[in-house]
RNA sequence: GACCCUGUCGUCUAGCCUGGUCUAGGACAAGAGCUUUUCAAGCUCUCGACACGGGUUCAAAUCCCGUCAGGGUCACCA
């Protein structure tokens, strides 16, 4: 039975590199019917904080990958004492006294060449005598990570380590390790790391680095995943979106890649808007509801929940991110449209009061007013005037929306409803 | 610095294992155009890469060696 495991360590949110690597651990995983194991590394306690904790937790719910099982390292430090004990008797190791008379226990590397077959680099070649003593529990009585690990993997029977780049190096000091305790040595697959677009390492500078930030800022967690896989990984056949579902059948752990990737938010906002084509209204509208009522675009205890979904519905096709719904399409929640100065300017600088004042007369004897018609209606004046129909859409869709893009003019007014669109033409007439 | 990993369009990748079908395919971005209602949406087109140098071979993106470049790690942090 194949067992992976996710080992965060609680000292700072979920960030990208480490949702990434969860889901590379949870889709093995599932395509080998497996288990998931979740374990938090909190041996540092100055460092890890239960808020921490409480966000890593969240973020893996909501991108959708559940564990089988919870551990926490800093409930287990007796396992990790007590093979430290088992090294020292069998004179693996040792005891160093600190100057203030604390005691930590040391591992004594032996000396020798440490072959390692990575799943996705092939054999590896290590030199042992070129690493150093290697603390195993510290002087203040807790286990260093590479010690904590090892024992845990171990006891929890993890088949496959699935984890960053940045670990090979640990990987000879935990081969040591494991044949020091005399324990089985795990299968290892070492991921590429993510890096920023400026080829460094992703950080904040380069963009958000935490899950948690990519939800606030409207991405859906189907479209993050889609991405991340993506990034080291190729579906075939020339494919970009991919569920997860369908990523499970076709994943292939030997056929990731080995090189570092840059975090591309352009394509991330690509696929966002591919999911969001296609995403369910109300769910969407149920996601913004609160940053709606954060605006004050909406009142919290009675607003019109299907007129929302309708106004998502109208916007879901061309939004990157969910949350730009609430900047493109404010003008269906204000009294007034907020204007863009240089719409304004290129629009509503000449005076359409003649122009403006009988479309308004028009929308307000429109018996059926639909959409249908509101068009019919427009179309006519404009033969009657003989003039462009998009030298007048333009200044319209300004002077209701207050931008220069949005949706079809004549569905913005039919959402607006009469009273407010004639009320926003009226405004411009001289 | 030492050790380790990696090197295909600006970016993500397919191809590499099992050399020829690769005048290197797709996607994002960018640029141009169409959509005579805009656009961040849609459609069409364009630009654009095998890091470099040696081998091996009839033939190399694909195999070998070297160079260079980038990244990672060298904690009583994880």
């Amino acid at each position: 039975m194949v067992r992976v495991r996710f080992a965060p360590s609680p000292t700072g949110n979920l960030h990208i590199g480490g949702g990434r690597t969860a889901l590379f651990n949870w889709l093995f995983a599932q395509s080998q019917k497996g288990k998931f194991i979740l374990r938090i590394e909190d041996t540092d306690k100055e460092r890890s904080k239960k808020e921490f904790v409480d966000e890593i937790l969240f973020s893996l719910k909501w991108l959708g990958f559940n564990w089988d099982e919870l551990y926490y390292q800093s409930r287990r430090f007796d396992r990790y004492r007590m093979h430290a004990d088992k090294l020292l008797k069998a004179g693996l190791a040792y005891i160093e006294k600190s100057p203030e008379g604390k005691e930590a226990i040391i591992f004594k590397v032996n000396p020798q060449k440490i072959k390692v077959d990575d799943l996705i680099r092939g054999q590896i070649e290590f030199d042992a005598s070129l690493i150093k003593p290697q603390v195993l529990i510290k002087s203040d009585g807790s286990p260093t990570y590479n010690f904590a690990c090892v024992v845990d993997d171990a006891e929890m029977n993890i088949t496959h380590i699935i984890r960053g780049d940045d670990h090979i190096s640990n990987t000879p000091k935990q081969a040591l390790l494991y044949q020091a305790l005399g324990f089985e040595l795990p299968q290892f697959a070492h991921l590429p790391l993510i890096m920023g677009m400026d080829g460094g390492r992703l950080s904040k500078r380069t963009g958000a680095t935490a899950i948690s930030d990519y939800r606030k800022m409207g991405y859906l967690p189907e479209a993050l995943v889609n991405y991340l896989l993506l990034l080291s990984w190729s579906p075939g056949n020339n494919r970009e979106l991919v569920s997860i579902k369908e990523a499970v059948g076709l994943f292939d752990i030997k056929n990731v890649n080995r090189t570092a990737a840059a975090f591309d938010l352009k394509k991330l906002d690509w696929i966002n808007n591919q999911y969001l084509k296609s995403a369910d209204p109300e769910k969407l509208a149920d996601e913004l509801i609160p940053l709606l009522i954060e605006r004050n675009y909406i009142n919290k205890d009675n607003f019109d929940r299907g007129y929302l979904i309708t106004l998502v519905k109208l916007f879901q096709a061309r939004l990157p991110r969910l949350n730009d719904f609430a900047d493109w399409a404010d003008f269906f929640f204000l009294d007034e449209p907020v204007m863009d100065e240089a719409a304004k300017e290129k629009y509503l600088s000449q005076d359409l009061s003649k122009e403006f004042k009988l479309f308004s007369q028009r929308l307000n004897d429109l018996a059926n007013f639909d959409i249908v018609n509101i068009e019919a209606s427009f179309r006519e004046l404009v033969a009657e005037l003989g003039i462009e129909a998009k030298k007048l859409i333009h200044p319209i869709r300004v002077a209701l929306t207050g931008k220069t893009i949005g949706p079809g003019l004549f569905e913005v007014i039919y959402y607006l409803g009469k009273e407010r669109s004639s009320k926003r033409l009226l405004k411009w007439i001289k």
